[in-house]
DNA sequence: TGCGGATCACACCAGGTGGT
DNA sequence: ACCACCTGGTGTGATCCGCA
């Protein structure tokens, strides 16, 4: 039954999944849906999930080689792995900690609020999701059975209707369209403004820290508040459960009235007080901002800005508001924050003309080296809101395109100064000589992570690519099964695990490799040392200790050979 | 097509304020 | 002391864009 609803109620995915918006627009079987949420569901695929063809291959003795490879690494294998059931139920089957003091990923999985969270997402050991194959994690599987029914139910009667009652079939379309329909707000006039966001005088753009890694100063001071401004404003505000209206109702009638004290304050409103500002941010559609950075040579001090052309509901935006704004999310005293009305129809010139002035630049190659590394791989043009993603035109996405020039290193092509012509109304380039050019230096990559309720910290491209990589778990020129490949996969996401551990906190880990050695030496006095590691058994193939270095531990590794013809 | 970088929707949570 | 209510903050998955 559940299946069966699934299968018939799963039919929006199919929008979302690439190949199938690439082909013909059609159903989705239940077994596509869960392949595709394997491959790019960042919560599911956190687990590592082997297709039902694969399950029986793993042997008892695969998972012992994981489990003691993740107890020898002393590091938690975490993981997982699910298992199709013929009711097509997916099971949780097992997970391998090593529940060290020392391990990060067992400390998390302890906490309450991880066994919280993980208690509403398995129900009887499996997998709760609702029909748009999110994992929800406060509903019941009853639940989103309910939901599921109801709306197949819903969708069979709106198809079984006679034509002659077209009310009614608006009135079940109506009810079907309501829980994605968004809101519909009345047309309202728009208006323009023009706002510049300032920092004062900031001595770095870009530096390292003591430890070597890079702080993008630019980053930190002036564009991460800009985003949690506007994402401040595009947060919705809260609602109330429709449980607790009822019970407030409830208490309402039953309640009796007070006398009311005319020593307090009427109608005062509740809570907490809202940040000045932030109501104008609300009104706001979208906004798009440039960022520019001048450069004082007296003082040596860079002074960035943020350009913001913002279509807005409101005819008036008072300075004061936006200024105390920008002085909350930046903890800065600045003054220099300007509003001014804007016109639509020069939208390219207003923005286009704010850019990086580098004739404040070429005397000091410092200072230009410092820029360079705090732009690298970053817009200075970006969109958000109604205007998320928009271009101009075609020739405003070359000139972006051109701009980038400094992304590439010195050898990939000549350095160009580029300015901007008013006579010719285009752009004129400079080629730079070899002492003005200078290559940025990538910093430590500011990559999108995942952090799993395991603690692990991962992306689910990593996984992907794991599991696509041909050359996993080396196969010395042989063509490899596809079981040995699903075997070789454990492994290896073991071994990386154990790679991004020791780059995070190697001091930690070896003080818990230390550690586990001294004590397993005290308990297991009969065995001893052997190529650095500590063995409990010296003979191979039958220890507990496992080598992924050692040739004899390696050929336990390969499947079994076929019997002799 | 893969990867890096960015925004957005949704849900939950922490904390403050007025009232009982 | 507790509750109702309000606010912004944050985690998480989905999606989109630009580039090679």
């Amino acid at each position: 039954m559940m299946a069966t609803v699934a299968e018939r109620s799963l039919d929006t995915i199919g929008n979302k999944s690439r190949k199938i918006r690439a082909g013909k627009k059609r159903r989705l079987t239940y077994h596509e849906w869960f392949a595709y949420q394997m491959k790019h569901n960042q919560k599911m695929s956190r687990l590592l999930l082997l297709p039902s063809p694969f399950w029986s291959a793993l042997s008892g003795e695969d998972m012992d080689i994981v489990a003691r490879t993740a107890k020898q690494l002393g590091n938690c294998s975490t993981v997982q792995f699910i298992g199709i059931t013929p009711d097509k139920k997916e099971v949780v089957q097992d997970t391998y900690t090593c529940h060290s003091r020392f391990c990060e990923i067992c400390a998390n999985r302890r906490s309450k609020e991880v066994q919280k969270r993980m208690a509403g997402w398995y129900v009887d050991g499996a997998t709760v999701m609702d029909g748009r194959g999110k994992l929800a994690g406060n509903r019941t599987r009853e639940e989103v059975s309910r939901w599921m029914v109801s709306q197949v139910e819903l969708q069979s009667a709106l198809n079984r209707l006679p034509e002659d009652q077209p009310e009614l079939s608006d009135v079940l379309q109506k009810i079907l369209d309501d829980g994605e329909k968004e809101l519909q707000h009345e047309a309202k006039p728009l208006y323009w403004h023009f706002i510049t966001l300032t920092i004062p005088n900031i001595p770095h753009v870009w530096e390292r820290d003591a430890n070597g890694n890079a702080i993008n100063w630019l980053d930190v001071k002036i564009l991460q508040p800009w985003r949690k401004l506007w994402r401040a404003s595009r947060a919705k505000k809260s609602g109330k459960a429709s449980r607790e209206k009822k019970s407030k109702h409830r208490k309402f009638l039953t309640a009796k009235r007070p006398k009311k004290d005319k020593k307090k304050k009427k109608n005062a409103k509740r809570g907490r007080k809202p940040i000045a500002g932030l109501s104008l941010f609300r009104m706001m559609l979208g906004y798009m901002g440039r960022l520019e950075i001048t450069f004082n040579k007296k003082a040596r001090t860079f002074h960035p800005h943020i350009h913001l052309l913002v279509v807005s509901q409101s005819r008036w935006i008072p300075r004061p508001l936006v200024l105390a704004a920008w002085q909350y999310y930046t903890s800065v005293q600045t003054r220099n924050v300007q509003v001014k009305k804007a016109d639509p129809s020069t939208v390219g010139k207003e923005l286009v003309k704010y850019v990086t002035k580098t004739a404040d630049l070429e005397d000091d190659a410092e200072a230009a080296k410092e820029l360079a590394r705090a732009l690298y791989g970053r817009r200075t043009l970006f969109t958000g809101g109604a205007m998320y993603g928009i271009r101009w035109s075609e020739t405003v996405a070359q000139w972006e395109k051109e701009r980038a020039y400094m992304k590439h290193e010195p050898t990939e092509g000549r350095h160009v100064r580029r300015t901007w012509n008013p006579k010719t109304n285009q752009w004129d380039y400079e080629i730079l000589g070899d002492s003005q050019t200078f290559g940025p230096v990538k910093g430590i990559a500011a990559r999108q992570r995942v952090v799993t309720l395991d603690g692990e910290i991962t992306t689910q491209k990593y996984r992907n690519n794991a599991l696509d990589r041909k050359d996993i778990g080396r196969t010395h020129g042989r063509p490899q099964s596809e079981e040995q490949r699903w075997r070789n996969v454990i492994v290896s996401e073991t071994k990386a695990k154990f790679r991004r551990y020791w780059a995070q906190s190697p001091v930690e880990y070896a003080w818990e490799w230390l550690l586990v050695g001294v004590l397993s030496a005290i308990a297991a006095p009969v065995a001893g040392w052997e190529k650095g590691r500590y063995v409990t058994q010296t003979e191979h193939g039958t220890a507990d200790h496992f080598d992924l270095n050692c040739e004899p531990c390696r050929l336990r590794l390969k499947p079994p050979e076929k019997e002799a013809k």
